[in-house]
DNA sequence: TTGTTTACCGAACATTCGGTCAGTTGACAA
DNA sequence: TTGTCAACTGACCGAATGTTCGGTAAACAA
């Protein structure tokens, strides 16, 4: 059985890690559309068919991408932490644990949330994320039902303009500078939770 | 002199400003960069070639929508409502009038909104675009200064979350079904000022 | 009916696209 | 030194891209 070996012999290059990495940061860059193979193989320094060696093709790049970003969206579904206690704080824990996927897989989410459905790939990806704002909105309501969130405001509505928040980091943020996945949190929390005015 | 004849000789079909606005629906469901001219011509139900007979080129197209947005964003700017009395209150009409232009121009907006810089026509939209983001940062920390909104939250992160809320509306807002903009206004200035949480 | 204006078609264009393939290069182990 | 494996190159393919152009069809005015 051949098992895959860390310092392995042959020549010494990128491997299917790095080049996905790399892929992304360019996706991000100038749009998944917009990224040629050669502008690929600018980035990473090599021929445009040097790429095929390590992925099988640009829209495997792309699903391989989404799935780094929703495999971490869905590990907080299933997470116990989830599913009991108060509504309110389960919400407010999950969307901790959203800011926190996002930042630490941001070039992966960016990418997700920019997915309009062009192709199979795109349309499984959309119909993940739906499956996860369904949760969401889900968690909302119940808040909305025990009280814990104003009762003035459409419960759906909230989910979208709570998550529209949240996913609009992808926007601006740069892991080097600024704030920390917590911190961003905590006052994203504040803003959302307690509002922008002063006294309240 | 030659005036533009509203009843024009002449075959009737398509004019600029029905290209446009076709074109730009189609922008938005498959991005700027995954929409072909093939594609453009299929929804307006004429062959690639007529389309050049009322539009310079692709990248034409994008540069009129993208101007449509922005001048509706820089109107915003010159109005005397955002230049005098208590920045908060400034602040709010700012909110509420961007969810107007949001909502009235929504295919533009969104087409604005999701412009990376690819070639110079995104680019100089993106420069305005960021002027316009200058205008509202200096306004919210106007706001900051005077006491109108909570010290405990950098000014600048409140700016960026604060529109990012707004164009998350973008996302998924149709004028068809739901609020109108004014209702969307105001939820979102209850949310986002008074904060999600019920009593506070 | 004729002339003018506008809208459009169909064929062709140069270029770029994602992808293939046979062969070469370089690092390591034996 | 030789063999092996992975990384890579360069030439190439068919299809799709944005755009051009000469000619045509339809609506109106005279």
């Amino acid at each position: 059985m051949v098992t895959r070996n860390p310092a392995r012999p042959g020549r010494r290059g990128h491997d299917p890690e790095s080049v996905l990495s790399i892929a992304v940061s360019v996706f991000n860059e100038r749009g998944y559309d917009g990224t040629s193979m050669e502008d690929l193989a600018r980035a990473l320094g090599v021929t445009k068919s040097a790429i095929y060696h390590h992925v099988p093709g640009k829209e495997q790049l792309l699903a391989r991408a989404l799935d780094r970003a929703l495999d971490g969206l869905f590990e907080m579904v299933t997470d116990p932490r989830a599913a009991s206690g108060p509504a309110i704080d389960r919400l407010e824990w999950v969307v901790r644990q959203s800011v926190r996927i996002l930042v630490g897989r941001l070039p992966y989410v960016t990418l997700l949330l920019r997915v309009r459905g062009n192709s199979v790939t795109e349309q499984a990806a959309l119909e993940r994320r739906r499956e996860f704002d369904r949760f969401v909105s889900h968690l909302v309501k119940e808040a909305a039902a025990e009280g814990g969130i104003r009762a003035d405001v459409d419960p759906a509505l909230v989910t979208r303009l709570l998550f529209g928040t949240i996913n609009s980091i992808t926007e601006w943020y740069q892991p080097s500078r600024g704030a920390s996945a917590d911190d961003l949190a905590d006052t994203l929390l504040t803003i959302t939770f307690d509002g922008l005015r002063s006294d309240a």
